[in-house]
DNA sequence: CGCGGAATTGAGGCTCATCAAGGAGTGTGG
DNA sequence: CCACACTCCTTGATGAGCCTCAATTCCGCG
């Protein structure tokens, strides 16, 4: 979820942060150290934050320590929006990351001033309803193997470079993504690169190339 | 997803329909004979619906049939609220169902409207991904026997009847929006009443009463 | 009263999780 | 510059949990 604004973007809108922005003070910059903390779940909301450069996860704990990662925010992304005053995740960088961050005030007063602060709020939480929404149906209802296509086919989607594609989170991030263990995963990325659908760049196994998106699409289902 | 808004409604706004339908001609009552399509998945978005009687499932399908419930709509929820103008999911009536309906416009004549419309549609948007981002962490990370205990205290919780729990949805639906078999819900439901956690009521298996609430909500974990 | 869908229950199999070992890359200190 | 440690990833062996297939019972409904 967590929609990406300044790509892709459905609306003709430049940065949809340009209502938000418009209406507070100065934006601030930060910096996080990979595998620090930005926020945590059920803590008050202060601020909105949009990735400058790095990566981001925001995930959900049970009691016992299983994970759910809702979703992976890299640059351009908005996140931290709420409507009611906590965050509903935990939010951590998973490599060293620069945000910005704007201050907010409370919703009922947002929603009392700039019609178009509010019409950019919906229109955030509507492109991360509709990621949440295809999420539950991969978690529910899809196989491993068709699960890390798909999740391979929306990082291909969302990364700038167009050819090599660098995976900033490691294979436990991608399974609490996936609602999968990292051994399935890994598994799952060695099918794939034994078809010869991928190929890794390089030493490391995060640098990942499509050789064939029209056949991942079909494993993706 | 799709807000409860009449009911355990976190706004002290009366109904969620106020502004909306404040703004329209007045609301048609339409009555959809169970297993019926209300509207398709990708079909233009015309209505906003909200249920008198009965009971509604949306979902999504995969090509090969897998299915996955995404939201169980009662009486008094409101659902069909989009933001772009397709609807993202199926809509079908469980049982004989009534439902009133409110036409509506597209987001931008809206938006350039009643604000109050927009914070109303923001605030049913919020609700839906907050209930979304919670069925994430069940479909991808609990147990069989803790995804049919979260249901039962789900459907509890939004039942009006204090008492008995009439489920108006069959196993098979269950199942598919816990992301499970008929069968192993039907499973997980005969360890909780042999654990004398729940009981049946009559001859039918679809009336059940919470004997043991807090071992249930142990469960669920 | 009898038919048909729904639910339960059982047996067996498959997918994915768990447990375990080893390799490859990266960083640190000598 | 190399040895060592540490993390991350891969790969294998085994097993558990859930699915599939099947039979039976139960209920609702005509």
């Amino acid at each position: 979820m967590f929609a990406r604004v300044n790509r892709n973007s459905i609306r003709p809108t430049t940065s949809g942060l340009t209502a938000l922005s418009r209406e507070r003070v100065p934006s601030s910059e930060f910096h996080y150290r990979r595998d620090t903390e930005i926020f945590g779940e059920a803590e008050p909301a202060e601020f909105i934050y949009q990735i400058i450069e790095g990566a981001v996860r925001s995930y959900k704990l049970l009691s016992d320590g299983r994970r759910q990662i809702g979703a992976f925010h890299l640059p351009g992304d908005i996140f931290g929006v709420e409507n009611g005053n906590v965050h509903r995740f935990t939010a951590e960088a998973i490599v060293d990351t620069t945000v910005r961050f704007l201050k907010r005030q409370g919703v009922e007063h947002v929603a009392a001033g700039d019609a178009s602060v509010v019409r950019d709020l919906l229109f955030l939480t509507t492109k991360n309803l509709q990621h949440a929404e295809d999420h539950m149906l991969l978690l529910g209802r899809k196989t491993s193997l068709e699960k890390v296509a798909a999740f391979l086919i929306e990082m291909d989607r969302r990364s700038t470079a167009a050819e090599v594609m660098e995976l900033p989170m490691s294979r436990r991030d991608i399974a609490d993504y996936l609602g999968l263990t990292l051994e399935t995963v890994s598994r799952a990325i060695s099918i794939l690169h034994n078809e010869g659908i991928l190929n890794f760049v390089g030493q490391t196994q995060r640098r990942i190339v499509l050789v064939n998106r029209y056949r991942l699409a079909q494993v993706a289902a």
